[in-house]
DNA sequence: CAAGTTACTGAACACCGTTTATCATCGGCC
DNA sequence: GGCCGATGATAAACGGTGTTCAGTAACTTG
């Protein structure tokens, strides 16, 4: 009997819908006003609803976080093919590096429901840090990409990290705090405008791979 | 009539006896447990006499915010000092590093105030990003401070970033980067402990300073 | 003492996330 | 076809939030 299953299917559909919607409020509206109530009038349902379909508003937009970092997953693949197949394993991974900076600038309210949600964890007791089951990175294969792409630049000898995940931590570390204290307004005082904002990722760069201790010269200081 | 000065001197002391108030309950109870409500009663006031001291929530909360970053001053300062007064000055650039990865993980609640509040700029028109009124570390001299750190090794020819601000502010927003991925719990698969992302922080220092571009080699490679 | 200013508050408003008791509908079964 | 239990949806409520406003009590001034 297909009862079960188009009950199933239709089932999995409102579900889909719910999220859509809630990440739709989050792009047009912004992530202060997505509110459960906003989402259920959206789909037309009531609030009661969503808690059918969903624990609470945290696993809700666990979902729309997921997508998230699907989109970021998808911006560097882009970015990454934009810079020319016949790109350095270094370039690639600058590429990496733009396609974030440029996601969190143009999917700001994406960006804040990203890293804002699972938000910082409790304070509770000292050493039970470190979250287990929010969504990051890992979930769309985006975290390998990135860990691939730097172990290529090892191999080819372009890069001398510790190791290709942690230097991956590092790279990322230094865009999103880039990305993150810009999009709070913290580097107003030192970067006038946007395109000098990506002028300073384009030198941060450019430290990352060069270093900042003088007596190196690698022809580069710094692209815009 | 000292009666004027002495109401303004009862005005000032309830006000700052608020702003105590909600910096102890974030610091007690967590961010999530600050309302106005909860800063009322460990006051003593009704809620809505908070009103008749400032315009609404967002400035109680940047007087803290203030407060926070002035802390964070100090834990720099201390951290120099610690570091001796006959470090060089690539060693006291690391030392503020430090200060600033301690503090965030000493007092992880005032840190999410300091970085969440003025949030992520409201997602408005293109260009007119960055907020103007926001506290900041540029607020407490905490900024200068560490400019001048930076502007003392670039002077010793131990930096060569392309100018004191702009280098600082890379250097901020790698180790902001590092704290908030790792307090987001971002990095949990990077990074095993507390003490391994200490590590990590480490390595991002010596990358900072000495370069991914092998070739080079000047000695140390990390420093835990 | 009367008048006026000031400091304060109780109660309300509009929102929020979430729960529960209730209701309609639909599928399987006799 | 008609009943009955399961399922899906909801209205209403609960306790919370930030914030406002009319009203009151206390204090200062003339």
């Amino acid at each position: 009997m297909g009862i079960a299953e188009r009950r199933e299917r239709e089932r999995e559909a409102l579900r889909t819908r719910i999220v859509e919607a809630a990440r739709d409020i989050v792009s047009e509206e912004g992530l202060d006003a997505l509110s459960m109530r906003a989402i259920a009038e959206r789909v037309e349902y009531s609030p009661a609803t969503l808690y059918l379909y969903f624990k609470d508003k945290e696993e809700l937009l666990r979902e729309v976080v997921r997508e998230g970092f699907r989109r970021l997953g998808a911006y560097m693949r882009r970015e990454v093919e934009a810079a020319g197949a016949g790109a350095n394993p270094a370039e690639q991974h600058r590429a990496v590096g733009w396609a974030y900076v440029y996601f969190a600038l143009d999917h700001t309210a994406y960006f804040r429901v990203m890293f804002e949600l699972p938000s910082v964890t409790r304070v509770t007791g000292p050493g039970d840090c470190c979250a287990r089951e929010g969504a990051s990175l890992a979930d769309a294969g985006s975290w390998s990409y990135t860990v691939d792409t730097v172990q290529r630049a090892i191999d080819a000898g372009l890069l001398r990290a510790s190791g290709a995940e942690r230097g991956a931590a590092i790279a990322w570390a230094l865009v999103h705090g880039l990305v993150s204290l810009y999009l709070g307004g913290h580097l107003a005082g030192v970067v006038g405008s946007q395109e000098d904002f990506l002028r300073l990722v384009g030198e941060a760069m450019g430290v990352v791979h060069e270093g900042w201790t003088p007596g190196v010269e690698t022809g580069r200081s710094a692209d815009a």
